[in-house]
DNA sequence: GGTATAATAAACAGAA
DNA sequence: TTTCTGTTTATTATAC
């Protein structure tokens, strides 16, 4: 019960803000466990407090350019990039950021360089509002007004932008282990990332500027807000707000005209509270705009109300108390083309950290794939990622992540899956297979085998990640029973034993039981290499490691092409022949030492890059569990009954050589404890293959 | 396009 | 009768 309200608790790391500190909790576990990597800053000034001084600063030189314009230096030309600090080129402070990704700024920049930009940008946005402002009460004219809902366009989506790109550096920073994480959630990281100060001052420039323009409509025209009219070449700035914020989302300007309050509302509820959370539409999308009958009004407390004043973004009205902060949320926040506005700028910040925590979760679990690797294993990192040969999911990761680093042994679904997936993770959904009931398509299932994946060696790896993520392991039927009946004292488990092995070991397997339970079982009759023994308690499965070996392997043969897919396997975090080859080279290392290899073995060793890591894998632990020579256990020792199965399709191959293997690694001390099993017995092994 | 492998779904039967 | 266990068949997806 307690596993399967943790799996629930991971699961929703990815669909809300929620899974913003779920995931701060796991990154801070996951930092605990690896010990040290937060580096020590006790005692000097850490990096991140060097950041929020170089932003102080920053904002502080802008906030003195912006007195000088107000006190006379009104001329746009004035408004240039040599004010800054840092020479940035403009055309990289104010085009790069809509051009390309944040992630990809950060490829191309370096630390100093972003940190500059991120700096230049938040001098631009307050000279770009200053600016605004300027026009807004100087200059009446439709064009200067259409020029003012331009600037408010472009600002806030430089905005947005810079909020991505300085929240995308804080968690470098994390990464790097320069920053403790914390809890956050998606606006507390913009304003850690920001300055809370100043990230609200802009807030207000917008809707200063806004209400600026309402009370400049009304006062040309006499009249109210009037959300019916629509906009013409007259039209006046509102409604370029409104139609600049339109196509803020849309991603194309394309003038639409005003919608009336009923389209406005239709808008904003076609965002599923699912994407982006209750508390984002609960005051629209819950009985119409902000009702007062609102039940968190009720509760006493509400989201936009705390410490006395009004979160409303933009608005720092002081509530003396909740009474107050209702009557003000209804009077001064109502259903109108202003509020409609922050609204969606709201979403559309949302949404970006959303996406943005998608892409950082799976890059984390790509980090701790890493990290869970012995240092003298970087080499398949260094080698140029092929993921071009390899299937569409590799295609689509090769677009989230960045070249070179390595991905995640997908899953989600991310949800994280999100993949979601892993360690797969891919649990984040996003990742996930929509069409597949599992969330978890055909793409996946063979990467295991198509990559060799060692499973003992991935779960020694990753094993408290796929007890805790709801990813799926990428691994076989087929290889995760027989892990799991190997893992076993005596090498034998009764079928429900094998689902309490799946469940115990992977949060995925704690849902989806009807299915995942049938292909146990499917499996089990299945596979020839799986015999069922019948004993006093009853019948139980065991391992016929000839019939496994049995099993056509993917081939290895060293040929370009394979090698080529074996290095797009990378992708998965999983080994691959040069990690095979630097695990056999540590591994004749120190068997060297110890005088139990020659030549001829490592020859041995080296061979078994070609053959197919669960092949490798199951010779090891084969040898490991017996603890002695006998390349099989043979299920005719048990002395019962037993049901010879035909396999359906079978291809006799040579049985890999593996006496050498089982001769050298009957030597090797190999550690009793049980629990860490996982960790620790299989390792020495998997470092043989 | 054929083949192999794996996942999934489902039907069915026998035992507990 | 229900549930569990085990077998079998069919379909689909993917990789080669």
């Amino acid at each position: 019960m307690m596993v399967e309200s943790a799996s629930e608790t991971i699961r929703t790391t990815t669909s809300n803000q929620n899974g913003v500190s779920n995931l701060s909790s796991q990154l801070d576990g996951g930092g605990g466990r690896e010990g040290g990597s937060n580096g020590d800053n006790n005692g000097e000034i850490s990096p991140v407090d060097l950041l929020h001084l170089q932003q102080q600063q920053a904002l502080q030189a802008a906030r003195q350019f912006l007195l000088q314009q107000a006190s006379g230096l009104n001329s746009p030309s004035s408004n240039e990039v040599k004010q800054s600090p840092v020479q940035v080129p403009m055309s990289m402070a104010m085009l790069t950021p809509q051009m390309i990704s944040p992630q990809q700024m950060q490829q191309i920049l370096s630390p100093p360089q972003l940190q500059a930009l991120l700096q230049q940008q938040q001098a631009l946005m307050l000279q770009q509002v200053t600016h605004t402002h300027t026009h807004s009460f100087l200059g009446s004219a439709p064009a200067q007004h259409q020029q003012i809902g331009n600037k408010q366009l472009a600002f806030q989506q430089q905005l947005i932008q810079m909020q991505q790109l300085q929240q995308q550096h804080m968690i470098n920073l994390q990464r790097q282990g320069l920053v403790s994480l914390q809890p956050t959630n998606p606006m507390q990281s913009l304003q850690q990332a920001m300055c809370p100060g100043d990230l609200q001052q802009l807030w207000k420039e917008v809707s200063g500027v806004q209400s600026a323009e309402e009370a400049l409509k009304q006062q040309h025209t006499g009249e109210g807000l009037d959300l019916s009219t629509n906009s013409t070449s007259t039209s006046f700035p509102k409604a370029n707000t409104h139609s600049s914020l339109h196509s803020l989302h849309n991603g194309q300007d394309n003038h639409t005209p005003k919608r009336d309050r009923a389209r406005l509302f239709e808008w904003i509820s076609s965002f599923s509270k699912a994407d982006l959370g209750d508390e984002h539409l609960t005051p629209y999308s819950k009985g119409g705009p902000l009702s007062s009958s609102h039940h968190e009004e009720h509760a006493g407390s509400h989201p936009l109300y705390g410490h006395g004043e009004c979160k409303w973004p933009g608005c720092e009205a002081l509530c003396d108390d909740m009474g107050q902060f209702i009557k003000h949320l209804n009077n001064e926040h109502a259903l109108d083309d202003r509020s409609t506005a922050q609204c969606r700028v709201q979403m559309q910040v949302v949404q970006q950290l959303e996406i943005q925590l998608a892409k950082e979760s799976e890059r984390l679990q790509a980090m701790m794939t890493h990290l869970h690797m012995r240092p003298s294993e970087p080499k398949p990192f260094n080698q140029p990622l092929n993921l071009a040969s390899s299937g569409s999911l590799l295609k689509r990761e090769s677009e989230v992540y960045p070249e070179g680093l390595p991905h995640p042994p997908t899953s989600a679904t991310a949800p994280i899956t999100p993949l979601r997936q892993g360690p797969s993770v891919i649990s984040s959904s996003s990742l996930h297979s929509h069409s597949h009931p599992h969330g978890v398509g055909p793409i996946r299932r063979r990467i295991a085998d198509k990559f060799c994946t060692p499973i003992a060696s991935e779960l020694a790896q990753n094993c408290e990640f796929y007890k805790n993520a709801d990813v799926r392991p990428p691994f076989t039927y087929a290889s995760l029973i027989r892990h799991a009946i190997l893992e076993a004292p005596d090498r034998q488990l009764t079928l429900n034993e094998i689902y309490n092995w799946f469940t115990r070991m992977f949060a995925y397997f704690r849902r989806n039981t009807a299915t995942w339970k049938n292909a146990v079982r499917h499996n089990l009759s299945l596979h020839k290499c799986f015999v069922r023994v019948e004993n006093v308690k009853g019948a139980v499965w065991t391992v016929d490691e000839v019939e496994y070996q049995k099993r056509r392997p993917p081939k290895m043969t060293g040929s370009p092409t394979l090698v080529k897919n074996m290095i797009s396997g990378l992708g998965f975090g999983s080994l691959n022949a040069s990690y095979q080859a630097a695990l056999a080279e540590s591994s004749l290392t120190l068997l060297n030492s110890q005088g139990l290899v020659n030549p001829s073995s490592a020859a041995s060793l080296n061979m078994l890059h070609g053959m197919g890591h669960d092949d490798v894998s199951s010779t090891v632990e084969q040898v490991n569990s017996n603890g002695s020579c006998s390349p099989t256990l043979s299920p005719q020792q048990y002395g019962h009954q037993v049901h010879v199965k035909e396999e359906p399709t079978e291809i006799e191959e040579d049985s890999r050589s593996m006496s050498l293997m089982a001769t050298v690694t009957q030597n090797m001390a190999l550690p009793s404890d049980r629990d860490d099993r996982d960790l620790d017995d299989e390792l020495p092994t998997e470092e043989l293959e």
